[in-house]
RNA sequence: GCCGGAGUGGCGGAAUGGUAGACGCGCACGACUCAAAAUCGUGUAUCGCAAGGUGUGGAGGUUCAAGUCCUCUCUCCGGCACCA
């Protein structure tokens, strides 16, 4: 049986707090501000499973926490609600994506407005609202006029399931889309792209100002992934083609200083049709293979099996400039054309796949003495020093349909003009079939209506409407999902604001956000939001270099079977049915305590229950209030853990220490004073049954507008210390002595106990170690 | 292959170099009950009757003292991957 009536209370005190308005944020803070944001979710059509609130309850505590302490707190909630899986379940029941989305979202809040979280509900926000998209579309003009936005022609990644391009951020480390894991194909397409590679340097350096995890920095660094290297000419001969035989070949190569040991050059298939192209003849079976190991290519997209290396001869030889010698050109399949300048030099003696290759093809292997420096290298042979990123720039367009229209217009020649600033947003316009073409178009091409748009070039060059001006055609892709939680954490500050994406007065005091919180999203969203903030930042829109000052990670939380919570294995645990059964608070803090924040844990539904027994012994205290304390020490004790904890996010041993405070309260005797500080410190985690019982001890005001107790240093102090006696380390007894007692009265003590008599007796000790009420350890 | 993270009771896990297993679950026994649930109490790493020994994936090392620091090694998880 529950002692505290969740199903009365719970509502009731959810209910005040939206009358009072205790959780709104003023505009502009009074007091030492604090932004404590969540990832904001994409509303799936699935609901909630107990794994979602898991960040929001960790900020929810977090900022109530905050809010006690006299910190003003932002902690906003918003819906990332473009994109694919909106789009897929509006083409299966013919319905507009909007309308699944408002469903979802309503379904989300119903959820999430049982549990009790304190978010800051005038700011919602929702990247598919005009309102929010206008400025999702405004940046990518800002990102234009800078020109860190393209069209490229380039083969990109193609899935064939979801009939979109994809960025390398989307596509899985075997090859498969992200989404929905069909083999992703290369397909040449027109698509725009942001130069996220202009940003990579800065990208790079910055983590260094983040209170990030570790893995995380790591993780970004990879993918940004900076060589430092050297581009060589190799002079090429033999070449039978329309020039004179005087081509070159540009390799690059960390390795500058092996420069002596290159025996060989191999070079891409798709540079060799790029030569193939420029009118290159070459001897017999070179273009067979250049062709097939093309085609092989475009399939044999997974990453994670290495194929066999295979190349053969061009016909044309190169000069290895540090030797003078003449070295064989190789067309092979392990130098890949989008790699570097998509040619090497191989250095079999120094390099393990140059050397499979020699080997396999019986090429030279030369090896050398390693003492030039690649400076010297360089400047004798005449290469350049360059630097390279891994990453490569941000393919930015989907063709589908639940996207952000791009602002673009096109004039009769195909020259692009962005629309002006005073027409935005372009609205994404109604359309029969959500269904994408498949032919790389998106649906919007079909709309001619929208597509073919009236208006004239400003003076400023960009685009306005008029009845009466010419054709131009519109742009008909969408802009990537990740597009609105580029930036969408800025918009919580000044949500309503038509004027500019934030007023600079109000971004200043709000920005950074200085706890970040969701699951892992190493190498998307938090690399593009850095990009676009960085951005944002070069062109005076924000004030500060970095937009997530501390990002704590997630844990995720599996089945109790151990597997992911899906539809398909049919494990979903749904957050109202616990709430049902145990109360909103029950749940708070079982998901706190399973387990270390960070890590991911099983639910088990046996172990809920000494969270809510818990809580239970919390209430039922009321009635052992008396008139004398025991317990004072161990109270203060407690709220200094819980203090430190709560600030590193240490959430279960905050709520373990609190329970032993409990069990120590249900044995001995304490005061309502101790009680109340109790369930000041407890509010956080368990907010209703804390209002509750704060409430019954006679308060007239919330518990969450009360000041955070703090400890008195002075009240840690014990009575007295339990040392522990090892003689030669191992353990031999325990006795008790005064708190802080000083080493000689330890050292005379510890000679009156059983464990001294029976190990050491009347020998002299070789050595007394001594730790503070901790410890003496006895060397014989 | 490279880079991270982690290996502690039946389970989730706790431990500023200082009594390993806090706290919780589970389990066992007991109380209450006609009975069950709930609740409360006691116990619960392991070997041993005991004294005592052994124990934090494994092997070494540093130290008065190691789950914690160092070296090597095994296993699991995550990220990246023919990146020149």
């Amino acid at each position: 049986m529950k002692l505290y009536d969740y199903k009365k209370f719970d509502a009731y005190w959810q209910e005040k707090w939206k009358e009072n308005k205790i959780y709104e944020t003023p505009k502009l803070p009074h007091n030492k501000k604090i932004y404590v944001l969540d990832m904001f979710p994409y509303p799936s059509g699935e609901g909630l499973h107990v794994g979602h609130p898991k960040g929001y309850i960790a900020t929810d505590i977090y900022s109530r926490f905050k809010r006690m302490n006299g910190f003003d707190v932002l902690h906003p909630m918003g819906w990332d609600a473009f994109g694919l899986p909106a789009e897929q379940f509006a083409i299966k029941n013919k319905m507009h994506p909007r309308m699944s989305v408002e469903q979802n979202i309503s379904n989300f809040k119903k959820q999430l407005s049982h549990l009790g979280l304190d978010y800051d509900w005038s700011r919602e926000i929702n990247t598919t609202d005009p309102k929010f998209y206008k400025w999702t579309q405004w940046i990518f003009t800002k990102l234009y006029e800078k020109g860190l936005a393209y069209e490229s022609n380039a083969p990109i990644n193609w899935c064939p399931t979801c009939k979109t391009g994809l960025a390398n951020e989307d596509v899985n480390a075997d090859g498969t889309c992200e989404r929905c894991d069909t083999k992703v194909e290369k397909k040449p397409i027109r698509q725009w792209v942001l130069k996220i590679t202009d940003y990579a340097d800065r990208m790079l350096k910055d983590l260094d100002l983040l209170q990030w995890p570790e893995g995380v920095k790591l993780a970004q660094k990879n993918w940004i992934g900076r060589s430092e290297g050297a581009e060589f000419d190799f002079k090429l001969t033999d070449v039978k083609d329309h020039t004179d035989g005087q081509m070159s070949v540009k390799i690059f190569t960390t390795r500058a200083d092996t420069l002596y040991g290159a025996t060989f050059v191999a070079i891409s298939a798709e540079t060799a049709k790029i030569w193939f192209d420029a009118g290159w003849e070459t001897i017999d079976g070179v273009k067979e293979y250049v062709l097939n190991t093309l085609e092989e290519q475009k399939k044999e997209n997974d990453y994670s099996v290495v194929p066999e290396k295979t190349g053969v001869y061009s016909g044309i030889n190169a000069i290895n400039p540090a030797t003078g010698e003449k070295i064989p050109v190789w067309v092979a399949n392990y130098v890949l054309g989008g790699v570097g300048t998509g040619a090497i030099m191989a250095v079999p003696a120094h390099d393990e796949r140059d050397l499979e290759f020699a080997k396999k093809y019986n090429l030279p292997i030369k090896e050398i003495d390693l003492d030039k420096t690649i400076d010297e290298m360089v400047k004798k042979f005449n290469g350049k020093k360059v630097v390279r990123y891994k990453m490569e720039d941000w393919v930015f367009a989907r063709q589908r349909y639940w996207g952000e229209p791009f602002p673009v217009v096109r004039d009769k020649t195909g020259k692009v003009y962005m629309v002006d600033e005073s027409e935005l947003p372009v609205l994404l316009p109604e359309v029969e079939s959500y269904e994408p073409t498949g032919t790389g178009e998106s649906p919007l091409a079909a709309i001619t209506e929208w597509v073919n748009v009236k208006g004239y070039i400003t003076e400023k060059g960009t685009f306005k409407q008029s009845s009466d001006g010419e054709i131009f055609t519109r742009e008909t892709n969408t802009m990537p999902q990740w597009a609105g939680s580029s930036w969408y954490y800025l918009r919580f500050l000044d949500p309503d604001n038509d004027k500019a994406l934030v007023s600079p007065e109000i971004e200043k005091v709000w920005q950074p956000v200085d706890v970040y919180v969701g699951g892992d999203h190493a190498t998307r969203h938090l690399i593009y939001a850095r990009f676009w903030h960085k951005f944002l930042y070069d062109i005076g829109a924000v004030s500060t270099v970095e937009p997530f000052s501390r990002l704590e990670f997630l844990g995720f939380i599996l089945a109790e079977d151990g597997r992911k919570m899906s539809k398909r294995w049919g494990n979903i645990i749904n957050p109202d049915d616990v709430v049902n059964e145990y109360g909103a608070d029950t749940l708070r803090v079982y998901e706190m305590f399973m387990a270390p924040f960070d890590q991911t844990a099983a639910w088990s539904t046996t172990s809920i229950k000494g969270s809510d027994k818990f809580l239970d012994r919390v209430y039922n205290l009321r009635n052992k209030i008396g008139s004398t304390s025991t317990v004072l020490n161990d109270v203060h004790k407690t709220i200094k853990k819980v203090t430190e904890d709560i600030e590193k996010f240490k959430f279960n041993t905050a709520i373990s220490a609190m329970m032993i405070l409990v069990n120590k309260m249900e044995e001995e005797s304490f005061t309502k004073e101790d009680y109340s500080l109790l369930i000041m410190i407890l509010a956080p985690f368990a907010p209703h049954i804390s209002e509750q019982l704060w409430n019954e001890l006679g308060n007239t005001t919330s518990v969450h507008k009360t000041d955070w107790p703090k400890y008195d240093e002075s009240k840690l102090v014990e009575e007295n210390a339990t040392i522990s006696i090892q003689i030669n380390g191992k353990l031999r007894g325990t006795f008790v002595v005064p708190f802080n007692s000083e080493d000689i009265v330890v050292s005379e003590e510890v000679k009156k106990t059983e464990g001294y008599k029976k190990y050491v007796g009347e020998q002299e000790p070789k050595k007394v170690i001594i730790v503070k009420n901790r410890i003496i350890n006895i060397v014989i």
